[in-house]
DNA sequence: AATCCGACAGGGT
DNA sequence: ACCCTGTCGGATT
């Protein structure tokens, strides 16, 4: 169950008439206990409590119900019991049907509301689900109720009108939510006279079978956009109870007032979801756990896809804000410098392209406004009004929902700041009617023209959008505010890989990099916004920092797409190494991404930002940020088809692409009823990365074409075969290249004599990359690289650090894990000349290492690498290794990895310049 | 003809 | 329900 699911139950659970006796099971039933859990409860079978009325789940919570009147002390009993602690319990709760009172034993937080109220403490109760880490959401228990309210009633709104849910009409119904929304804070903030007047008119003068409701809202909204000047003269005349509602307008209310018919439940839950205290909406979270509502696909995981506010930092700290507040800092109580720096926030510009419902510009405006209330504080101009223009926070975002609510939280933000900071008498004067402006876009960024949405200061550029789409009319008559002033781009685009794209996607990147780069099809969609970016920059001085998949500065992408941005003069002026983005989603994996700042005129010193093994970033100052975001010069790795040094060749593994019927478990082996003399001849064992790191036995059939008939007149072989071909005829165009001889791989490559193994993915926890030696009998799958028939020395310099820091440095990564290639990771790895000698000791090296693991035989990779528990015979054999091939190259150990790299990256960059043409190297390679 | 990638995916605990 | 760690084969060059 996710928070807006128990938010939903616990408050339905509130409103019932309290059953002592049922309480125990329903309040655990609401936290997404199982029935047989319960039942298992209620028979008594798990109940561990040892106090009258009480009912225990272990690791869980110890609940009693009492007699009125004495619910402290019943706590006080539940405290003291022996069987809580025994039981590990997280929560006590006590309650009389009146009050609660419950306690978290890990925190000591306590809590005693009356009864009706509990379902207000349910960030309080969360950890009881599970998800108590996320500290948005115990903090903001309010944008949960909120969007799960909001969602029942658009679910219902949609299902009685399946009319809005069109095409056509999804746009008038995201607007009806917004302005349903603004209602509601606006009720409870005294934006409107009255508290509660919204959802009060609309509970005295409604029907309760909702009948009318769509004529209540539609007369408010009508209101709404009528001056109080023209109230008089309007026609149709105002009823009474619509007159009180203010002129707002903003183009919030203008257009069509048509609202949707409502059913009896729906004008419930509208109800309902008004009697929420939307004072407390934290416009940071409340846009992105809303526009789940609007999302299809989302709906599902409700309230759980959230940016978080420390995320969101990491970019607007190191792009703006560091240096907004170092000036404060700096200025002191010198009136000069606090005006100056004032003057500076009014004209700084932030520009988020992907804005989503425009977390990054509500944070940037709160962040900002905390600035200038404190130089206000200092002049003692507290009651100020701010000089930071809302419209100076412009976006532009794809999706109508999202961009309706970025500006709403905008509006909202504006205004729990003016009454933070001045006071709610300020804020209110100054409040109504909201401009009229549009500064959040609905379109698409990559189709947009960011210098008419965001035009540089002192220019006159008009809108000259792509022709696929519209710019609203009114965009370029908004004049910035930003004279002389700044201008920072930041936020999250979407990501999405070069496989995934569907033809839109592909469409999008192809009209930017189309005749401009090679290869662009290979890139991650967020790269159009980094060029965009790009561009931007050098015509206008701009700054920008996205959250980026962390693909785009890893393996292939690199040369690709950094290649082009360097060239047109933008440096990253700093970065943030990646680290996993946490999505709330379950099952929905984590993304890990990076966040990388490009600039015309970076800033100095550079800084490179990363997560040490404790999980708190690290800060480290350098003179350049290559695109791999490590410190140093910017060199870019192309790959190499043959290697650049003198090295054997490394092949690619052979693909099946067999639906599984070329593969064999040893059972399935077992199975086909083969003679030992037919196994010898058409199976042999096959080497993935898994089945070689962790030891797993698998098969393949393995058939030459001399063989094939024989091996057809076997049923077992002959069914199979059958079957790839099938798989291989549905399947693309890759497949059914091969279906005509289905008795084979793709390729059908081995060692004549032995063959070493690299794993294609490996996890980056171990402390070397894992290299195999196997004999020639051995298949090496398309998860694994081989080189067949070389000599042993290659296998000295795979396992060294020096190339484990070259992988992890210039190939591809699975998230975080090592992705082993061989044309830009073995083929590029740059290798002194080496002498006779040299290749004699670094052999002697791989016997070393492969007789220390024999020593351990049958412990796997795996469990020899195990950076716990790798046993001090092995790590020494490397440690020799390591010392032998680092003095070939410096002729002493490295101080690091640093120090690797960098002089890994020189060599690279001497044996590429050299530019002299390594003769291509055809290893002895069986081939059948 | 040869591989690189995954707003992941599947197994283990 | 996380935590750990690498499948699989299509799309692209």
């Amino acid at each position: 169950m996710n928070a807006v699911e128990i938010e939903a139950a616990i408050s339905d659970l509130a409103l019932l008439p309290f059953d002592g006796q049922e309480f125990p099971f329903a309040f655990l039933a609401a936290f997404g206990n199982k029935e047989t859990a319960i039942k298992r409860l209620r028979s008594g079978n798990n109940n561990l409590s040892d106090v009258p009325g009480g009912v225990l789940q272990r690791n869980n919570i110890h609940i009693a119900v009492c007699k009125a009147g004495s619910v402290s002390e019943t706590l006080k009993a539940l405290r003291a019991s022996p069987a809580t602690a025994k039981a590990k319990a997280k929560f006590i709760l006590a309650t009389d049907g009146q009050t609660l009172e419950a306690e978290d034993l890990a925190t000591g937080e306590t809590i005693a509301p009356v009864y009706p109220d509990f379902p207000n403490y349910l960030g309080f109760f969360l950890p009881l689900a599970g998800i108590a880490t996320i500290k948005e959401i115990k903090d903001n228990p309010v944008d949960v109720r909120a969007t799960g309210r909001l969602n029942k009633l658009y679910v219902e709104l949609l299902r009685e009108n399946p009319d809005w849910a069109t095409e056509e009409r999804r746009a008038d119904m995201n607007h009806f939510m917004a302005r349903l929304i603004f209602c509601f804070f606006a009720e409870d903030t005294d934006i409107f006279n009255g508290e509660g007047l919204f959802t009060q008119t609309i509970e005295q003068w409604s029907e309760r079978d909702g009948s009318n409701t769509h004529q209540l809202l539609a007369e408010i909204f009508r209101a709404m956009n009528i001056k109080s000047g023209d109230r008089g003269i309007c026609e149709p005349r105002l009823p009474n109870w619509a007159n009180g509602f203010p002129y707002v307008n903003g183009g919030l209310f203008s257009g069509s007032t048509d609202a949707p018919r409502f059913t009896r439940m729906a004008r419930t839950y509208l109800i309902h979801a008004g009697n929420l205290n939307w004072k407390e909406i934290n416009p940071d979270i409340f846009g992105s756990m809303i526009q789940a509502v609007a999302d299809d696909e989302e709906r599902g995981a409700l309230g759980m896809h959230y940016t978080s506010v420390p995320n969101i930092l990491k970019v607007l700290n190191p792009l703006f804000l560091d240096d907004l507040r170092a000036q404060l800092e700096d200025a002191g109580q010198n009136e000069r410098k606090l005006l100056n720096l004032r003057k500076r926030l009014a004209h700084i510009r932030v520009f988020d392209p992907a804005c989503g419902s425009g977390n990054f510009l509500v944070i940037a405006y709160k962040q900002m406004r905390e600035i200038e209330f404190e130089i206000n504080r200092r002049r003692n101009e507290t009651h100020r009004g701010s000089d930071i223009p809302l419209t100076n926070f412009r976006g532009i975002e794809l999706r109508e929902f999202p961009a309706e609510i970025a500006r709403l939280a905008l509006i909202i933000a504006e205004y729990q700041c003016d009454v933070r900071y001045r006071g709610q008498k300020d804020a209110l004067a100054d409040f109504l009617p909201l401009s009229k402006e549009n500064w959040i876009i609905c379109g698409n960024a990559l189709r947009l023209d960011w210098l008419s949405i965001c035009p540089p200061t002192g220019t006159g550029v008009k809108v000259t959008a792509d022709d696929l789409f519209q710019t609203p009319l009114d965009q370029s008559e908004i004049d910035f505010e930003n004279e002389g002033g700044e201008t920072y781009i930041c936020g999250n685009p979407p990501y999405l890989g070069s496989r995934d794209q569907k033809d839109e996607h592909k469409s999008d990147l192809k009209a930017l990099f189309d005749k401009r780069i090679q290869n662009w099809k290979s890139l991650d969609y967020v790269a159009g916004w980094f060029l965009k970016a790009a561009d931007y920059s050098i015509k206008t001085q701009a700054f920008t920092a996205f959250v980026t998949t962390n693909s785009i500065c890893q393996g292939l992408q690199v040369p690709i797409l950094w290649t082009e941005i360097f060239r047109v003069g933008c440096s990253i002026e700093f970065a943030h190494t990646s680290f996993r983005w946490a999505n709330l989603a379950s099952h929905n994996a984590g993304v890990t991404v990076a966040i990388v700042g490009i600039a015309a005129q970076p800033r100095n010193p550079r800084r490179l930002f990363s997560l040490d093994t404790s999980g708190s970033t690290v800060e480290r100052q350098c003179m350049h940020i290559n695109a791999y975001l490590a410190s140093g010069e910017s060199v870019i790795i192309d790959k190499a088809s043959h290697p650049l040094s003198a090295l054997s060749e490394m092949t690619f593994g052979n693909t099946p692409i067999d639906g599984g019927y070329l593969l064999l478990s040893r059972d399935e082996r077992d199975a086909l009823g083969l003679t030992q003399e037919q196994q010898h001849r058409f199976v042999r064992r096959i080497l993935g990365s898994a089945e070689f790191i962790r030891g797993l036995e698998r098969y393949c059939l393995w058939i030459n074409d001399q063989h094939l008939a024989e091996a057809l007149t076997i049923d077992a072989i002959a069914q199979r075969v059958h079957h790839v071909r099938s798989v291989r005829l549905n399947g693309g165009k890759t497949a059914r290249d091969i279906a005509e001889r289905s008795h084979q791989f793709q390729r059908m490559f081995f060692g004549l004599n032995s063959t070493l193994i690299v794993p294609g993915v490996s996890s980056e926890s171990r402390p070397y990359l894992p290299v195999g030696y196997e004999t020639s009998e051995t298949v090496i799958s398309n998860l694994a690289f081989a080189l067949y028939d070389a000599p042993l020395w290659n296998m000295a310099l795979i396992a060294s650090r020096l190339h484990l820091v070259w992988i992890g440095t210039v190939c591809g990564k699975l998230e975080t894990r090592y992705r082993y290639s061989n044309t830009l990771g073995w083929n590029t790895f740059p290798v002194p000349l080496l002498t006779e000698q040299n290749k004699a000791d670094l052999t002697a090296c791989a016997e070393a290492i492969l007789l220390a693991r024999e020593a351990h035989f049958p412990a796997t990779i795996a469990e020899l690498y195990d950076p716990e528990k790798m046993p001090a015979n092995l790590r020494h054999a490397h440690e020799r290794n390591d010392e032998v091939l680092e003095r070939i190259y410096i002729g002493r150990r490295f101080k690091n990895d640093t120090e690797r790299l960098e002089k890994l990256f020189e060599l690279y960059t001497q044996m590429t310049a050299s530019a002299v043409a390594q003769p291509p190297k055809k290893s002895s390679r069986g081939k059948k």
